[in-house]
This record gives structure tokens, sequence and C-alpha cells, in this order.
RNA sequence: GCGGGCGUGGCGGAAUGGUAGACGCCGGGGACUUAAAAUCCCCUGAGCUUUGCUCGUGCCGGUUCGAGUCCGGCCGCCCGCACCA
């Protein structure tokens, strides 16, 4: 081989072609191997692929290709979640339709990740926005509706009367639209509703099972659906109506000294009626800010209404207040408060001097301890009448117990988790296959009459839905009576969308959405790879999708993603410096960056700031295309999986890459000195090529991609410094294999060099020889007093008196020892010897 | 405030309770070259009285023959959130 240098330029496109040709990555459904199925979590087509998504897809490319070599059936798909607002915007702004922007972004957006070269089955390609794949999400939907699963009511929305549109929560910025800046109103529309609280149970007993997530998604998820069990009942008020309360410690119910009621709930706003002061506390409570932080740390804050509520048990008239800390949306927007066992009642009945009473003790004799704060642990209760003694548990059992014999209150769980509203007022989206009659009420589509297809002749120039002023678009005879009726024009969220692409990646059949018992051979997902951003929403979706079809029997799998993985983001520094008191920033391309510091190619200095995550407005990113086109695909896709743990952030840095450019550079080298005449033998690397095959497939496992790139750094150093040999040979191609998942390009041109036959691609992960995994000799530590003094050889599984009788023959050990008494030695075999004085 | 995570060289980071700093980046020195690029070699935690010794994984304590790792208490940073009764 010549001493040429690996031009990525050509080799890269060469392979590309070559993988496409023979088909090398298209999934077989029949196929008889183990399957493994790889998911990246599909983009969003934006236009351009960034940085973050090339990480991504690289760590589930990397595995995608190990496990193929590993002798799996690998499903490693690729789609567009293609519906959504960002095309709509672009219409209007780019006057172009949002199904021409949308494609032209996925044939971009496609094009740019061909050229990093991953291991996707493009086959199976799909984009949510095609009517074969919507089509069979409205069949889904109406088979949810027949199941129950799916409602419609009233429900409150965030309206924005300039654009006529709704706007979802994140697109309200200080209660006014995003981009028309108007005052958004509150309005009430009929809109669609999945039932997934019929699933919170089985949601939050899911994912106990879960053990391939990560802690952090399931406690949040945990925290999201929110299930408490408590008491609900009914205090009667002084004006003999009733007030029904609901709490998690019915034991310290003796403890009540106060009950509070929301600002919006009906007898805060029925007493504001007649009260002018509880009207303008009422309108002081809505004002301030709405953040955790801020909720937090605000004070606690009520209005006495004067009103009574009998306790049940004593009798006691406890004051009714009007309280800030209280919230309308959870148990019933009214609580009994027990400052001495709640922060938040203490709190308040402190300012406001309301009895705080101790019914709670850590045992029987410390009911009269003082208390400093609410005491909100476990305990006994004590001042409760009858429960005194009883523990917490068996205390809220009792007290449940009674209520309910003598009517006044029942046991209750409560949940956070509300109904999923999947109605958009929107164009771009899957149109809700339901059509209005006057006589018929909401019909469904009939199935045969699916796809709803989204009429292409629309106005976007104009705010509102296209859908509600298209022409003829909506206007249909009622499958029911044949008799006028209007469509639904609201469309789904993209949510619905994205919570079962992943089946229907595995099955695709024309004329339904998917074959389960093809499903069932590919799912549930053994390796899904996306953003942390999607923690809670895209997650518990999915999951209640999938537990919904199951239900119906349209499905056996329950858990769609056996593991999950979710990525750090990709970071740069920022470049900035003061432009007419303003900070501005400039992008890496236009900055000359040196060990000391940052300028503008015309020498004026800039401002170095923090690395964070790469956003446009900071101009801090870099464009995917220009690297792959700089360095090759492979040193960016190696540059993406050395250094830093995948669950961290990586930062991106210049020097970085180009370190990865040589060494994409140097494993060339080291192809090129495959030497078919070498003679001699060289145990020494045989052992640490096999140690390395062993460590990188169990990093790979671990997904602990920044250590299998150091194993194979290490591996290739010690080919490098060997001489000649069949074992030299040997390691060179063992280390092609192993950086083969990573650096495909470079390994298939390396194979073909080597004169090896087929692609890279098909070949099989090197065996290990057992015998070759272990050391015949082993360094052996000597301590003194747990301090090293010296680094002894031995043979491995030398015995115990051996290494001790080694360990007190060494000068250094005998100098540090200085002709004290050694009163124990302790001895960890192949390890360590630790000499105690 | 609550929940979760993390604190190791100039930087990203390694390290089943057993040689702290693997591997990469930066930096320094050298070789090759007319020169440069490319490449290769060496050094690179701190300090000191430098054949060697001492200190060193945010801070304080504990367990242990031995602690970056385990336990208790602090401090700091990051992420998430729901005043959830």
């Amino acid at each position: 081989m010549s001493e040429t240098r690996f031009d990525p330029s050509q080799a890269d496109g060469r392979w590309q072609r070559a993988w496409d040709e023979a088909q090398t990555f298209r999934a077989d459904d029949a196929s008889e191997r183990p399957r493994c199925y790889v998911l990246e979590m599909f983009p969003y087509p934006s236009g351009r692929i960034h940085i973050g998504h090339v990480r991504n897809y690289t760590m589930g490319d990397v595995i995608a290709r190990y496990k193929r070599m590993r002798g799996h059936e690998v499903l490693h798909p690729m789609g567009w979640d293609a519906f959504g607002m960002p095309a709509e915007n672009a219409a209007i702004e780019q006057k172009v339709h949002p199904r021409s922007w949308t494609y032209q972004n996925i044939a971009n957006m496609k094009a740019q990740l061909k050229r990093l070269g991953f291991a996707l089955d493009w086959s199976r390609e799909l984009a949510t926005c095609d009517p074969a794949y919507y089509g069979h999400e409205q069949a889904l939907f109406i088979d949810l509706y027949e199941a129950g699963l799916v409602y419609r009511k009233e429900s409150a929305v965030n309206w924005d009367p300039v654009d006529q549109t709704v706007l979802a929560n994140e697109q309200v910025i200080d209660g006014k639209g995003w981009r028309s800046g108007a005052p958004v109103e509150k309005r009430k529309l009929s809109q669609w509703f999945l039932k997934i609280t019929a699933f919170a149970q089985e949601l939050l007993d899911g994912l106990d099972k879960l053990d391939g997530w990560p802690e952090k998604v399931r406690v949040m998820q945990e925290n999201w659906i929110g299930k408490s069990q408590g008491l609900q009942f009914g205090f009667t008020l002084s004006d003999g109506s009733k007030l029904e309360v609901y709490t998690t410690r019915p034991d310290t119910i003796f403890g009540a000294s106060f009950v509070a009621v929301a600002p919006d709930h009906p007898v805060a706003q029925a007493v504001a009626e007649n009260d002018p002061q509880a009207a303008a506390f009422i309108e002081l409570c809505k004002q301030g800010g709405t953040t955790a932080a801020e909720l937090e740390t605000a004070e606690k804050l009520g209005y006495d209404t004067g009103l009574k509520a009998i306790h049940p048990f004593t009798n006691d008239r406890l004051p009714v207040y009007i309280a800030n800390f209280v919230l309308m949306e959870y148990g019933t927007g009214a609580i009994m408060a027990v400052p001495g066992h709640d922060q938040r009642d203490f709190d308040f009945a402190s300012k406001y001097g309301l009895p705080i009473r101790r019914v709670i003790a850590p045992s029987a004799a410390e009911a009269g301890a003082p208390l400093s704060e609410a005491y909100t642990g476990d305990g006994v209760c004590v001042n409760s009448d009858f429960l005194d003694t009883m523990p917490t548990d068996v205390a809220k059992r009792e007290v449940i117990g009674r209520a309910e014999q003598h009517r006044w209150g029942e046991g209750r769980t409560v949940w956070r988790l509300r109904d999923w509203g999947v109605s958009r007022q929107r164009y771009w989206g899957t149109p809700i296959p339901f059509i209005h009659c006057e006589k018929c009420g909401v019909v469904a589509v009939p199935k045969d009459q699916l796809p709803v297809v989204l009429p292409e002749d629309v106005d976007i120039s104009q705010p509102g839905n296209p859908l509600v002023r298209h022409p003829t678009w909506k206007h249909v005879h009622c499958p029911s009576c044949g008799g006028a009726a209007v469509r639904e024009t609201d469309t789904l969220d993209t949510f619905v969308d994205s919570s079962w692409y992943f089946l229907r990646f595995a099955s695709q059949p024309a004329d339904k959405p998917f074959d389960p018992e093809v499903v069932a051979k590919w799912l549930p997902v053994d390796q899904y790879i996306g953003g942390i951003e999607h923690a809670i929403l895209h997650l518990l979706y999915a999951r209640f999708w999938t537990r919904a079809l199951a239900r119906i029997g349209k499905l056996e799998v329950t858990e769609p993603f056996a593991s999950l993985f979710t990525q750090g983001m990709v970071t740069h520094e920022t470049y900035s410096r003061e432009e007419h008191g303003r900070e501005v920033f400039y992008s890496p391309g236009d900055v000359l960056r040196t060990a000391t510091g940052a300028t503008l190619k015309d020498g004026s200095p800039l401002t170095i700031g923090r690395v964070i995550k790469m956003s446009k407005s900071k101009k801090n990113t870099v464009d995917p295309d220009e690297i792959v086109a700089r360095y090759g695909a492979d040193a960016v896709r190696w540059f993406m999986l050395s250094d830093s743990p995948p669950e961290r952030d990586l930062p991106w840095s210049e020097a970085g890459i180009e370190g990865c450019w040589r060494f994409v550079q140097r494993l060339w080298r080291l192809f090129g000195q495959h030497d078919a005449g070498a003679s001699g033998e060289d145990k020494a690397l045989a052992r640490k090529t096999h140690q390395a095959i062993a460590a990188v497939a169990e990093d790979i496992e671990a997904l602990a991609f920044n250590k299998a790139v150091a194993r194979i750094y290490e591996l290739t150093s010690a080919i490098e410094k060997a001489p000649p040999s069949a074992e030299r040979n040997a390691a060179i191609r063992t280390a092609l294999l192993l950086a083969a998942p990573m650096m495909p390009h470079l390994a298939e041109e390396g194979w073909a060099a080597l004169g090896q036959q087929g692609l890279v691609a098909d070949a099989s992960w090197p065996e290990t020889d057992p015998a070759l995994l272990v050391e015949d000799e082993v360094t052996i530590a000597i301590q003194h007093k747990g301090k090293l003094r010296d680094t002894l050889t031995a043979p491995k599984g030398a015995s115990t008196e051996a290494l001790e009788a080694l360990a007190l023959g060494s000068e250094k050990v005998q100098r540090s020892l200085g002709g004290a008494e050694v009163r124990k030695v302790i001895v960890v075999p192949d390890r360590l010897v630790n000499i105690v004085t």
C-alpha cells in the first residue's frame, strides 16, 4: 500500500454507495438471528441537522453496527416528525406551502445524514405528514374512541386574538402571544382528549420494571403522574353549606386549626360578591410570579372570610380563609390546615396568630414537645382523642374508616396526571377523523374512507386555521344519516404522531397501521436514545399509547422502550464583545482562537464566554456539513464519541476535531504497515489485542464510548511500538474491526487495502482467546502503612507467602521500615502487599 | 423550598475499597527538513533540601491494614419541578 493519506472526500461517498447498493442495513423481518432494535428519537425536519443530532445518531449507529458484528439482526430506522408549527410559520414568512417546505427540508437533512454514513434501514423511512402514515393514525384514533378512551369536553385554551390561533403554553410569554404580542385570552373550546388517566396506575407500576431507564427519568415520570392517597370529606359551614376538602394526612385531623380555599374556589368567589375586600384579595393573588422558585418563597397570604367550618370530631368552629397557597387544580381546591405538621400551614398560622397544635410525635412521651417548625414525619398520634398512641398509618386508616362509616367522607386517590388534550386548531397536523352532524352528533369517519387527507389548496397568509375557512373541505355528508354535515377542523397534537412511529418502523403494511405479530418480533426497542427534554411528555405519551393499543387488543407489547439513554448536549465557548452598549456574539468561523485569547480576524479582541449549549442566538454553533466536508465523517463521528461520557455535555473544540483527524490518518498508516511476510512471535501484543477486544466490547455495551475510544488509542500505540510479527498483523486487523462501528468508512477502506473479502460492515466481531485475556505476570504494589513504597513483578497466582517474602525483600521497603517491627502483613493476591508496623 | 445529579491536573475525563490522574486536548523540549507542512520521540499534578521525600480527588470528621470510592455533617455548581394538601 502506498503512503498516501486517507481521503474521506472520495472514500466516504464510495462506501456509502456500496452499503446502499448491497442493502447492507436492511432489516429482515424473517431473520432467525437474535434481534436488536436500536432507535434514536426521530428529528423534526427543521431544515438542517445540528451537531446534537450528529452525536445522538452516532451513538445509536455504533450500537447498531456493533450488534450486527455480534450476529444480531438489527433494526435501525430513521424517519421524520414532520407535522408541526414551524412549517406554518415558514409558510407565513416565506410564502411557501408547509408541505413543500417540509419535504424540501427532509431531502436536505436526509442527504446530510447520508454523508455521515449511518447504518440506517432507509427502506423503512417514514414522514408523519404522509397520508400513508397519518391515515393509520386516524384509524387508531377511531379505535381508541370506540373503546371509550377518547372523549370531548370543554376546556380552556390560550387564544391569540390577533393571529386567531391557539397557542401552546410555551408560546405565551408574560401573558402575551409570542408572535403578535397581543394579550392572550383564555377561551373555552370543545376539545378532544385521550384518557391517559385511565392508565395512571399502570404507567406508574410499569416504571418499576423499566430498569434500563435512567433513575432520573423514572422519578420525573413518577412525580408527573403524582399519585396521592388520602381522605376527602365535607366540612359543614356556618351558613349550612358543605365544603369538600382533601387531605393526605387524615391522622392529623385533630390538629386542624383552620380551613383554606383557593382564590378561584366557588366559596371564595361567593364571598367576594358581597365583600369588596375579599374581591381585592383575590385580585392580589392573581398577580405575582408563577415559577416554582417564586412560589416557594412567596409569602403565605390569607383573607378571613368570616365563615366557620365545623370540625367533624370536635365540633370546633374553624375559621375559613381564602389563601394564596391553595391550588384550585389539585384535590378539591380546599384544605384542612394542620400547622403543626405542614410547613405551609405553619407559616400561615404563625402570620395570622392561629393555633399550632402537636398531634404527631416521634413517640408518645414527646407529646408535649414544642414545635419550632412543622413536624412532617411519621410517628404516633398525640393530643388526638381516640387516635392517641396510634402509629401514623394505622391512624390514617382509622379516620378514613370512621368517615366512611358515618358517611361524611371517603378514602380517595388523587392524581396529578390530567387527561391529554390533543386538539390543535392548526392546519399542519393529522386531521381528526370525525364529522359533526346536527342530527347524529359526532360521527367517526368510516374506516374505508380514511385517510382524511389535508387539503393542499389552503390560504396560509391569513391568521386562523385554514381548514375552517376552506371553501369545500369541511362540508361533507354525514356517514350515518347522509345529511349535510361538517368535518372536525382540529388536528392532532404532534405528540400523537411520535407516540407510535416506532411501531410503524417495525412493521408497515399498506392496509393497516402495523402487523402485531411482526411488531412482537422487534419490540420493545432494545436501546432508545434521545434528549432529556423528552423525559416526560413524549416518553409518557408513547408508553400510554402503546398500553392503550395493547388494552384494545391491537398489540401484545406494553412497554415500548426496554432501555433508554439520554445523551448530553454539545456545547461550545461563546465569543462576544460590547458594541454600542450591547453584547454582540461572533461565530467560531469568524474568530481566531489562541491558547490565551480570542480575536476577530482584524485583530480586535473578544471576550471568551462560558461553555454553553450551542444556539443560534449565541452564535456558538458549528455546522455538521462544514466539518464533515473538512475532516470527513469518521473524524466527526470519532469526536462525538471521544472524551466526554455520553450522558454529559460534550464541549466542541477545533483542537479536538484536529486530534481526531490526526488519529484517522494514524490508523490509516497503521493499516499500511500490515506485513504479510512478517515472522517472529509477540505474545505480549497478542495479549493486549485480546484484552482490547474484550474491553471495547464491554465499553460499547455499557455505552461508555469514551472508554472504548481510549482502549483503541492504547491498542494503536502498542501496535506502533511493536516489531513486525504475525501477532502484529493480527493486531492491526483487530484494531480495524474494533474501530469499524465508530469509523466505518476508514474501516472499509482499510479492509479492502488489507485484501479482506466483502464489506467490513458484514464482518464479525473478533473472538477473544480466554487464555490471552489474563496476564502471566502481574505488577504488585508494595505498601508500608498504606503508602506505596515499591512496585514489583510477580508471576500471576503467586502464593501469599511468596508475595510477602518478595515484599520484605525489597530494598525500598526495608528502608521505609527502618527496622520497625512488622505487626501484620496484608496480601491481596495478584495486586498488593501492605505491611503494617 | 423540594427532588435528582455532580465536585479528580491548565481542559475533557479514567480508576470491582487496593499503584490516583488511563486516554485525549493544550503546553514545553527535541528529531527529520534548505524551509514549512506532515510525522516521530521525550517531558508535562504541586512542592522540596531531587539516587529520593512530602503533599494532593470541594471542606470537616468517621469506618478500614488501606478511602476519589463507604458512612455522617457542611460548602459549591448543574438539571428538573408541583406551594400537590
